[in-house]
Parts: structure tokens; C-alpha cells; sequence
RNA sequence: GCAGAGGUACCGAAGUGGCCAACCGGGACAGACUGUAAAUCUGUUGGCUUUACGCCUUCGAAGGUUCGAAUCCUUCCCUCUGCACCA
């Protein structure tokens, strides 16, 4: 363990406090800074992640960019892959058991969600950690004696169950393992803090009491505020739909940042971006006074492009948005389809082969409902062949575009 | 184990022998409109085709009754509640 310095005490305090929703117990959090000021050994600050669902979004975001201000602070960031607790399925926020995974995808899935991860962290000063390491080698007297140690009504309070057994919702036994699997991660790697979701905080509390049992000081409990979704009102998450992925393409990426209900961009720029408070607050005034909140939600877009792909990308986004969106005009880059005259296929066909429509009747209805153009003509005969032109663009709704070449075609 | 309730499309939820490919709501998709992929209004939302009151597959699973079943019967699987049992 290598010793180091670390800005003083006031300043550490200030950037783990932006934005965090609690903190607890915050006494603790500054006696462990001191200690670490005093000694030069950097706190040990645990992240779990859940490697049933390798998709990091924005929501995943808020959480990540906490730990690296911890890592730029000069903390020990250490990711614990939920490999082993996969097996179990965490119920949090859903009402359906997870089906449970393998060791080997979940070890997998890991893989993929520390790539996602690096979008945010500083990748090489991160520790991995599998929880299988610890938690496949107990024995079940072990787990006995560490179920002993919280009663069932303590369980019962976490809303979901509580939600759960108030709705008739089945709530298997092995789901209420999950905060104590989640618990002896804490004390495996000795954490001294753990960040989360708010939706963690009964968790992270479960890891204090079970350290302290285990003999270990207790890690202090920093969470974060959930963010709504695209939809503006349900939290953000794979399951509803809602979400931004860190991996999404800078053109998808920017539209989905426009869509979002106005009332969301004071709240994510201030979460999502590295954007100084005071910016945010001109913003703020700036739309309250009746500047028109566009703007601002395409600078939010703008800032998020750029910090997850460059900000080249970004200005490429907006462009390629206000080509498609204000001026409806084709993109610049499409798919083409290359077409044999000869083979006889219906529009229809070609459509459903390249994936732009599901089913010839979705297809045909989308015909009906004029959403099909060919070169900007309406589309209304669904046994519509492939005009006699060297090539073409179909165009599917807003957003689907294909081009067509007659295979006969030189380019 | 006993008793009661229940399992319907992406989700929620109607439907208890034919008019059911299945009301309605949400979501999704589309058209109009718009600063926007927002809001609003309208429409579509199992598949196939010769687009038709046509054909095929679907209402936990498998069988059966019937001219005809999501709807009735049998067996099985699963969930919830209560009781019983219980280290």
C-alpha cells in the first residue's frame, strides 16, 4: 500500500457532498478522512455492480462519476462484481424474481460492464473484485450464523418486500440472502465506504451492521439521487425503457437527450454533467425568466455527447438531428440493400429482410397510414415494387431509411 | 396437507360456450402539429395472403366434451391468502 497526500479535509468534504443524497453517518465519513490525511492511506471505496444487467446507463452514471471524484481525490476505488449474488438475483425495484445466471455469464457480463465503466472511471486505478471469491466458500453453518444476525421483520422493512408482500407478490426466501451476500462483500474487502442508489440504502445499512459484527469498523454510506428517465417521471431503468445508454451512439444519444421532458434539464445537468453550479443556476434562471428551454436542452445534449464520445461527435449529432428532425431530410449515411430486378421481391420483402419493419403487416399498415416514402413519395400500394431506378431511398417512418441500388448499378 | 382466490397479448386488466385475434388503460409505432424523438389530437398494435365479415397460431400445460371453448370437464405445473404442520 502506497502512501500519498490528499487535498485537505474541507475540500475532499466538498466534492463528495455535490450531489449526494445522504451521507451516513457523516461524522464518520470525516473521522476516516482525517485518519486517511493523517496516515497517507487512501480510503477503500466499494461499488457494487450488478453483472445481470451489463447495460450501464445515465442512471448507472450518477453513481460511477461519485467514484471517480473519489478515485481524482486519491481514494481506492474497488468494484465488486456480483458474480456469486447473481446467481441469486437482486429484487430490487421489480416485482419478478430474476432468472439467475451462471458463474461464467456473469463473469462475462462483468467484463462488459467494467468496459462501460471506464467511460467514467480512471480504468487502471481500479480494483476487481469477484464476490464468488468469498461468498462460494461459505458454508452453509456460516450463512446460518450471518442470517442470525438480522431478524425478519429488519428485512421486511426494505420497501420492495415490503411493497411485495403487501401486493401478494411472491418473495422467494433466497431474496432476502441478497443483503447479507451484499453485506459480507463489505466485510471481505474491508470497505470504508460504500456508494449506491438511494434504493441501496437499506443494503449499504445491512454492510455497517455486519461489519461491526465481523469486528470492522463500519463503512460510512454515501448515496445518490435516482434520475428520472427519458419519460420524465419513472426512474430510469433498462426495464421501463426509459434510459440513455453510455454506449449509445452519438446520433441516438443527442435525440434522446431532446426528447426528455423539460423539466428534466436543470436536474441532469446538474447530476449528469461536470458543468459548475453556477452554470447550472444561470440556466436555470435563464429558462424561468422564459428563454426558450431548447437551447439549454440542446447545450445538456451537447455536453453529454461530448463527455461520452468528444465533443466532435457532439456537433456531429446536432447536425445530423437538425438534418433529420427540422429540415426532414434523409441522413447521410444509410444502409443500402443491393436489388436484383429480376427476383421479383415486393417492396414489402425487401423492407422485412433488412429489418425496417417486423412483419409484412406492420408493414402494410404503416403503408396505410402513409408512414412509407420512396424518394419522398408516399408509398400506398403495399404490393409496391422497387421503382426501375438505379437507386432509391425508402424511407420508414421518422426514422428508418434504406437505400436501394439496382444490382446492375456500377459505383 | 386442507380450504379459498388466481395464472389472458410487451405490462396492467376485462371477458365465463358462438358476434373473440380477444373491451379498456399504459407502453410502443405511425400521421398531423411542434423548438424537440416533448405536449396535444387521430390512427395502428399476433402472423400470412388474392385486405377478406379469408386462412393459420394464441388466453399456464396436456388431454377431453361440443357443430363450435379463453370460456365446460379431467389431470398436471405455478402464484397468493388463511389454517394446519414445524428446527
Amino acid at each position: 500500500m502506497t502512501t500519498r497526500t490528499f487535498p485537505p479535509l474541507h475540500e475532499q468534504m466538498d466534492v463528495i457532498r455535490r450531489g449526494a443524497a445522504e451521507i451516513l453517518p457523516e461524522e464518520d465519513l470525516v473521522r476516516k478522512l482525517e485518519h486517511s490525511l493523517q496516515t497517507g492511506i487512501p480510503l477503500r471505496v466499494k461499488l457494487g455492480c450488478d453483472p445481470s444487467k451489463p447495460d450501464l446507463h445515465l442512471g448507472h452514471s450518477v453513481v460511477l462519476r461519485k467514484l471517480r471524484q473519489f478515485q481524482d481525490l486519491g481514494h481506492q476505488a474497488i468494484l465488486i462484481v456480483g458474480d456469486f449474488t447473481g446467481m441469486i438475483g437482486d429484487p430490487s425495484g421489480r416485482n419478478k424474481t430474476r432468472p439467475p445466471l451462471t458463474l461464467e455469464e456473469t463473469r462475462e457480463n462483468g467484463r462488459t460492464y467494467f468496459e462501460q465503466a471506464s467511460r467514467i472511471l480512471d480504468p487502471k486505478h481500479v480494483v476487481i473484485q469477484y464476490n464468488s471469491d468469498w461468498l462460494a466458500n461459505m458454508r452453509f453453518e456460516d450463512v446460518i450464523a450471518l442470517a442470525a444476525k438480522v431478524t425478519v421483520a429488519q428485512m421486511l422493512e426494505r420497501d420492495d418486500f415490503e411493497k411485495r408482500y403487501r401486493n401478494r407478490e411472491p418473495i422467494s426466501l433466497h431474496e432476502l440472502l441478497y443483503p447479507l451476500a451484499q453485506a459480507m462483500d463489505s466485510v471481505a474487502v474491508r470497505s470504508d465506504i460504500e456508494l449506491g442508489g438511494t434504493d441501496q440504502k437499506f443494503n449499504l445499512l445491512i454492510g455497517r451492521e455486519i461489519q461491526r459484527e465481523y469486528g470492522q469498523s463500519p463503512q460510512v454510506i454515501l448515496t445518490m439521487p435516482l434520475i428520472a428517465g427519458t419519460d420524465g417521471t419513472e426512474k430510469m431503468s433498462k426495464a421501463l425503457g426509459n434510459y440513455i445508454a453510455l454506449d449509445e451512439n452519438p446520433n441516438d444519444f443527442y435525440g434522446k437527450v431532446l426528447s426528455i421532458p423539460d423539466h428534466l434539464i436543470v436536474p441532469w445537468f446538474s447530476i449528469l454533467t461536470d458543468a459548475p453550479p453556477e452554470h447550472v443556476e444561470r440556466i436555470h434562471k435563464d429558462i424561468l425568466a422564459g428563454k426558450n428551454p431548447r437551447d439549454a436542452k440542446r447545450e445538456l445534449a451537447r455536453t453529454l455527447v461530448a463527455a461520452y464520445h468528444s465533443t466532435e461527435a457532439a456537433r456531429a449529432a446536432e447536425e445530423h438531428f437538425d438534418r433529420l428532425f427540422r429540415e426532414k431530410l434523409p441522413p447521410e449515411e444509410i444502409e443500402t440493400y443491393i436489388h436484383s430486378p429480376e427476383s421479383g421481391e415486393y417492396l414489402l420483402d425487401i423492407l422485412l429482410k433488412t429489418g425496417l419493419i417486423s412483419s409484412k403487416n406492420e408493414g402494410r399498415s404503416l403503408i396505410k397510414q402513409s408512414a412509407v416514402s420512396i424518394d419522398g413519395e408516399r408509398v400506398h400500394d403495399p404490393l409496391m415494387r422497387v421503382p426501375d431506378t438505379p437507386e432509391c431511398v425508402v424511407k420508414v417512418g421518422k426514422r428508418r431509411f434504406l437505400r436501394i441500388r439496382r444490382a446492375d448499378t456500377n459505383h
